[in-house]
DNA sequence: TACAATTAAGATAAAATAGTCTTTAATCTA
DNA sequence: TAGATTAAAGACTATTTTATCTTAATTGTA
């Protein structure tokens, strides 16, 4: 797996969000049964993008997260940034310490590359960019239909 | 971390397997204090690749591993899929089960993409070609040179 | 002010991965 | 045959990741 569950979920959670629209603060308790995950993760995968400045929380009746900057100016690499730490993108794929131009191992440069464009795809594709998809192309987000959750919480 | 450490073990011990020529058994004992990877972990990945086919061990003195097939025809994704398995080329990058071309999650056509290159590039890259690639750009494979390591067990 | 709703935060539990230790079985050599 | 060497195998430990539980703090509303 290439990204960890949380940043999965942190994924998930922001695209979540950032089609509810910007007007008020979207629950992460409903955000979370919406999307079959669990919701305790979610919370604390929020006070990582919390602290990171990614989104802006408040908590109480009509709490939850808003995100703190447009969506089209949060990337996705922004997010994977936050949580799971670019080593993706800097590390051997064999996990030599000291591998690099100098001293490559025998994968280094084909790998580089690979990476490289990956993190371009990432750094490129905005938070409106997948919310875009998901209106144009009926991409989904959830796991199952979000109606068919909705009901369980209303 | 795109592959499991078991999985980067495996790699290494066959590319150093596949430089001792295929004359002898390899003593794995040896491979591990030469690249200074911890030698029960590779002894069980061994067992993997063993039950795989990928290699045929031996007890007893002069015992070891050998590659059971030629260098040439040993792909990376031969040693991927006996230890990671292939769900890294298969599945959602954000982790939803039922993704796939008919429903498509946000990013699925782009990831689809770029995994299906890394498949290739792991599918068309064998352990003779690591191997060559070290003999003639001087790759490394260890994380010190060898001949510190040598000197410790001989 | 009292209460309900909501996130924050710390502790804990469960699961997966990584790494170690010990015993057994096989093999070679003297 | 005896002893040394080596991988196989199973049990165990440690670490990291994932997930849950409980309590506290904050906010809006009646």
């Amino acid at each position: 797996m290439i990204l960890s569950h949380a940043c999965i979920y942190g994924i998930q959670t922001l695209v979540y969000t950032a089609m509810q629209g910007s007007s008020a603060y979207v629950s992460t308790r409903r955000a979370a049964v919406e999307m079959g995950i669990p919701f305790q993760f979610i919370s604390k995968v929020m006070q990582i993008l919390s602290e990171k400045k990614l989104v802006i929380s408040r908590r109480g009746t009509s709490g939850g997260i808003m995100l703190a900057r447009e969506a089209g100016e949060i990337s996705l690499l922004d997010i994977i940034e936050a949580i799971d730490g670019l080593s993706l993108f800097q590390e051997c794929i064999l996990g030599l310490p000291g591998c690099g131009h100098a001293t490559p191992c025998p994968l280094h440069e084909e790998w580089a590359t690979e990476r490289e464009k990956l993190r371009e795809y990432f750094k490129s594709t905005s938070l409106a960019d997948v919310v875009a998809g998901i209106r144009v192309f009926s991409h989904r987000i959830s796991i199952e239909e979000f109606s068919d959750k909705i009901l369980h919480i209303s």
